[in-house]
DNA sequence: ATTGGCTGAGTGGCTGAGCCAATCTGAGCG
DNA sequence: CGCTCAGATTGGCTCAGCCACTCAGCCAAT
């Protein structure tokens, strides 16, 4: 798919260039934690915008924590610059390089799986059963069983009870499912894949840790590899 | 400073009043990704407030990811809920208790040691061997070896190459800090965790991959069970 | 039947003036 | 010297209005 012709950037939002202003103000003059910001009065008749949008971008900064605003008494800095720590959202964005993403993958998931046949509750294995028979139904009318794949791999992360190693998930969890669809569509993948995951719910079955870390390591390995063999450094992705 | 008594609920902001009846307006109807929110005006006439709050409000929303904002199109829903994705902060904050921190730092740090050892460049490894000197320098001194252990782990991040594994190092960096000290402080404990680092050095040195992982699994479990054994469930940390 | 231009209603973007409320400042008083 | 209190400052919010963009529907040209 040929996307020469670029998504249009939208940027025209008003606050969002009185925040780059304000940002570039602050760093300019060096301002610092309990410095304060000229009042929204003076900033509008500055940058020339009403004090409405000078509002929208504070109300903004506030929210990120980067500023306090009190009634009377001025817009004071919390830290010393206006700049957010780069969001890992965005670093997940640039990097759909996709190596980075498997990467994390493989660190999150080979631990979910061993924590997963530590913990897993009744329910849970239901559910990563489930998960199977599903894609195994799917293959077996000639799908790619992607549905399955995801709530299998889901269950794993819900089986392994640790709120902290499912938030990174979700954090990578957009890139996965992408990876997902076209590691999916190699020949005869989603049978191999289906066979992994049974091997992955054997150990977490038998409570084998270290068995279902091995499993899930040579898992997610063999989707690196497969996508990797497809991977062409110049075309971007096609959807949305 | 006896601020003891200060907190005294701080929000009179319209705008965030206006932000929790449209997350709850959102929750109860049930609304999904895709589905249009209410006018500006008519959300100003329905609330009783000015279209300016609401605006503000839904400027929030926008930098937050949750609603897409179409000039002369309406607002619409990026995601099924209004809720922002409880941000992994404030659950590392809840998960002090250290268990799951220390889990997942085993996910992440094995996957690192073993990146490192394939990918560590001179730099890398000078910054590594200064990191132990330090450790043993201190430690000979009588010391905890604090800060060597610190700058260890934080050379191996380094030399992973990996931003997006490093970004979830961060994150996670404060609680694990706090556990350092309170690792390094049982007896012989400093001793051992030296030797542990000087085996991850020489697998990541030797581009022992499968080595380093190891060493490092080894060495965070051992840390993770001398801490837990420390662990009373009632105290919490004194700090800040 | 399809394409492309036009129009009008609806909706967000932004402004400017203005009033209210919290805070700060300083002159005047005890 | 310290306290008080009124006026100046500054943020909070509203109102009324105009502009820009979108979308649906209509119509002419193809």
């Amino acid at each position: 798919m040929n996307d020469a012709l670029r998504p249009m950037a939208a940027r025209p939002r008003l606050y969002e260039q009185v925040l780059d202003r304000l940002r570039a103000y602050v760093a300019e003059g060096g301002l610092r934690a309990g410095d304060r910001l000229p009042t929204e009065r003076d900033l509008a008749a500055r940058l020339g915008v009403s004090r409405a949008s000078v509002k929208q971008a504070i109300v903004v900064l506030e929210v990120q924590g980067l500023v306090e605003v009190r009634h009377g008494g001025g817009t004071y800095l919390v830290r010393d610059g206006l700049d957010v720590a780069e969001p890992v959202e965005r670093l997940v964005e640039r990097k759909k390089r996709l190596p980075d993403v498997l990467e994390a993958r493989e660190a999150l998931e080979t631990k979910l799986a061993e924590l997963a046949a530590e913990r897993r509750t009744d329910e849970n294995l239901t559910a990563l059963r489930a998960a199977l028979d599903r894609m195994a139904e799917d293959i077996g009318a000639g799908g790619l069983g992607i549905e399955g794949d995801r709530l299998f791999h889901a269950a794993v992360t819900a089986a392994a009870h640790s709120t902290l190693l499912a938030a990174f998930m979700r954090e990578i969890d957009e890139p996965i499912a992408e990876s997902r669809t076209e590691s999916l569509r190699q020949p005869r993948r989603p049978g191999r894949s289906l066979a992994q995951h049974r091997a992955i719910l054997t150990a977490i079955e038998a409570g084998d840790g270290r068995g279902a870390a091995a499993a899930m390591r040579r898992h997610v390995r063999s989707v690196a590899k497969v996508r990797l063999l497809e991977w062409d450094p110049d075309s971007s992705s096609t959807g949305t």
